[in-house]
This record gives structure tokens, C-alpha cells and sequence, in this order.
DNA sequence: CCTAAAAAATACCGATTGGTATTTTTTAGG
DNA sequence: CCTAAAAAATACCAATCGGTATTTTTTAGG
């Protein structure tokens, strides 16, 4: 076979790609295997001959919406040059979020959070990890800033981290529900402010 | 009849309180008419003769939730003398609301916002709603604090209040996904020091 | 081109879904 | 205490749920 990727490969990709907007929009419960049908194009057999069930297809796509977020800011914070500028790249993807439709439904980190925290297990750890290591990732450029002698030595690096990732989820909540994306910008001038804070 | 309500008024809310916790934690789309069943004691017929379908409780539940939240919000800034021990409540509230199960599932608004959003217009803009009446409540509360000579004239108001509401169902997502109330508790303290700056 | 394996489609399963029509029971005023 | 109305329970509905066993089709290496 020519391609790197097996048949079988291709096709579990292919439905993740195309449940991923379904199981965002409507959660766990609220998808149902004839919403996978649809989207895909494909029968009930295709679809649990590649996975083990409804659930699976749901873990992997939210690897794949969460997946999708954290390489477009890894890129971006790559890409910019002091730690202030690192710092931004949060607010600046998830403004870039809510305009156009780059994972359709919104922060799959919010919305599987919510939606499996009191039903899903395997969901709502995979959205705690998502949550952690957002927070970890935070803390690191913040400390890195630092030691760079860019950002302030006394810094609370867990109480930033936090309330950025609650300003910019809750500013999702808050601006989607309202049909405002302007809500949403008002608090990321919040998180632009809070970053600007942290300079030296 | 002795009693004020009628007895239809009665089983309409023993209904809605029965089944307040199952809405607020399982969604709309997770919530089925054999829970409710399983909640009131009550059979289907009983529950379709008091409410027109399942959508009409779930609207009713968020508002008794909902409503739960603000009147103790409500109660709770009456009391409080200074404008800046008033804005401090929301916080507060909060908290109290983590631990314990006062309201099990956590925050009706963040809950139902995220559920509806993309789903149910009806239980969407009855969460709409309820954030705008939280921001204004909020924005009112600093300009009067203003007024008073208590808090700083140049607040932008709007910016403050979204960013309060955000930080708060940010929190609260934060802390119910990692299982940890001391998440909740950080962010608070933001909220604390936001509150704190408004102070002359 | 053939063929075995892999993948997809078909056909089926019992259980449950939201909802309704009908019957039984309860309620409460006269 | 009686009775009509109201409320609750029963019985039922078609449709859909998630999932599986079997058959058909496609794939790709020899």
C-alpha cells in the first residue's frame, strides 16, 4: 500500500473528523450513534468495527478538539519572542476562537468538563488532564519569564495561571450564552491587562 | 383547603425540587423522564398532567435553581454595610457552594449555559438572562459604590463585572473537573483582590 | 488476476426514549 | 357523607436508543 496509514487508521481518523463539531455541540449524552451515522456517511457497523463504542469515539475526539487548541498555541508561543508576548498567545487563540468556527461548539475543555463531570469518568479525567496541563504550561513560561529577568520575581504563579484559564472559559461561557462575542473580548482585556501586570 | 397552594401547585414544585439536582448534573439531553419517575416517586402520567413535557420542568428546575442562588446572594449583600463587603458576597457565595451540596451538580447558570448553548434556545436564554441580571446586579453595585464615595470613580464597570462572573464559573469549572475545591479557592482570591482595587 | 483478510453494510436485538389516552384513585367543597 | 372534579396511575404507542451477529463488499499483497 502506498499511503503510511492503514485503512482502518484512515477511517477512525475520518470519523473523528467529522463527529468531532457533533459531540462538541450537543455532549455525551445529547449525540447519539445515528448523529455519527450522519455526520460520516457510514452504518453503525463501520463505526464500531473501528471502535469499541460511543465512548470511545467520544475520548478521541476530545483528544482531537483539545489537541487542535494546544498545537495552535504551542506554535504561536513558539513563534513569539519574550515571555510577555508567550503569555498573550491564550487570549489571542481563543479570541481567534469564538470568530469563524475553528472547533465548531466552542472549548471542548469547557464543554466536556461540564458535561461529564457528574456522569463520564473517562471524559471528565481526560478534561482535568487537558485543565492541568494548561495550568502547567502556564506556570512554566511564567517561571521561565522570570528567571529570563523579563517578569516579576514575585509573581503567585498558580493564582495567574488559574485565573487566566477561568477568565478566558468562563468569558467563552459567558459570551456564547449571550451570543456576544464582544463579552468575550471584554474579558480577555481582563487576561491582556493581568499578563501586562506580570512585566518587570 | 386548609393549604394556600392547590394541590397541583404543590406537586408541580415537590416535582421541581425532586428533580432539581438530576437536571443540574446529567443536562437536558441526560435527563430522562424515567429519572424524573425515579426521583418524585411519581409516575409519568402524574408528571405529564403537571407539566407540559420534559423541556417545561427542566426550564422551571433552572429558574428554582437558579433563583436559590440569587436570593442567597440577594440576603447576603442586604446585610453587608460597605459596598465593597457587598461586592465581596458573590465570592463568598460561592464558595460556600462548593463545599457542601447546597445546589448539587454546582452552578445552575455555568451548567445550563454549556448544556443549552447549542441545543435548547429556551434553556439557553433562560441562562442568557441570568448572567446579564448577575452582570447588571454587579455593575449597579460599583456605580452605587461610586456614588457613595466608597469605590474609585474610573472603574470601567462592565469590564469589572464580566470579569467577576467569568473568574467565578471559570472557578467553579476548574475546581469540579480536577476535584479540587482548593482550585476554586485560588481563583477566588482573585476575585478578592479585584474586588480589594476598587477600593479609594 | 486471484484470493484471503479486512472493512463496511445489512439485519437484527431487547431496552428505553418521550409522550398520550384511558382508567382509577384521591381530593375537597357542598 | 356524597359527589363531581381533579389528580395520579395504568396501559399503551411508535420511534429511537446503543450494540451485535452475520453477510456482503472492498482492499491490497502475492
Amino acid at each position: 500500500m502506498e499511503n503510511e496509514l492503514s485503512k482502518a487508521e484512515r477511517t477512525r481518523q475520518f470519523i473523528i473528523e467529522r463527529t468531532s463539531p457533533v459531540f462538541n455541540k450537543k455532549g455525551y449524552a445529547g449525540t447519539s450513534l445515528s448523529d455519527l451515522t450522519e455526520a460520516t456517511g457510514l452504518t453503525k457497523g463501520s463505526i464500531y468495527g473501528n471502535f469499541k463504542n460511543k465512548e470511545e469515539v467520544a475520548a478521541e475526539v476530545f483528544e482531537y478538539n483539545s489537541g487542535k487548541v494546544r498545537k495552535q498555541i504551542q506554535e504561536r508561543i513558539q513563534r513569539a519572542t519574550s515571555y510577555h508576548d508567550k503569555l498573550l498567545v491564550y487570549a489571542q487563540v481563543y479570541h481567534s476562537f469564538t470568530r469563524g468556527d475553528f472547533i465548531p461548539g466552542g472549548c471542548p475543555i469547557l464543554n466536556t468538563a461540564v458535561d461529564a463531570d457528574d456522569t463520564n469518568p473517562l471524559l471528565k479525567d481526560k478534561a482535568a488532564r487537558a485543565v492541568i496541563r494548561w495550568k502547567t504550561g502556564i506556570e512554566n513560561l511564567i517561571k521561565a519569564g522570570i528567571d529570563a529577568g523579563e517578569l516579576k520575581p514575585g509573581i503567585n504563579t498558580t493564582e495567574t495561571a488559574l485565573s487566566m484559564i477561568a477568565l478566558i472559559e468562563g468569558g467563552i461561557m459567558i459570551s456564547k450564552v449571550t451570543d456576544s462575542p464582544a463579552n468575550l473580548d471584554i474579558v480577555l482585556a481582563s487576561v491582556h491587562n493581568l499578563v501586562d501586570n506580570l512585566k518587570l
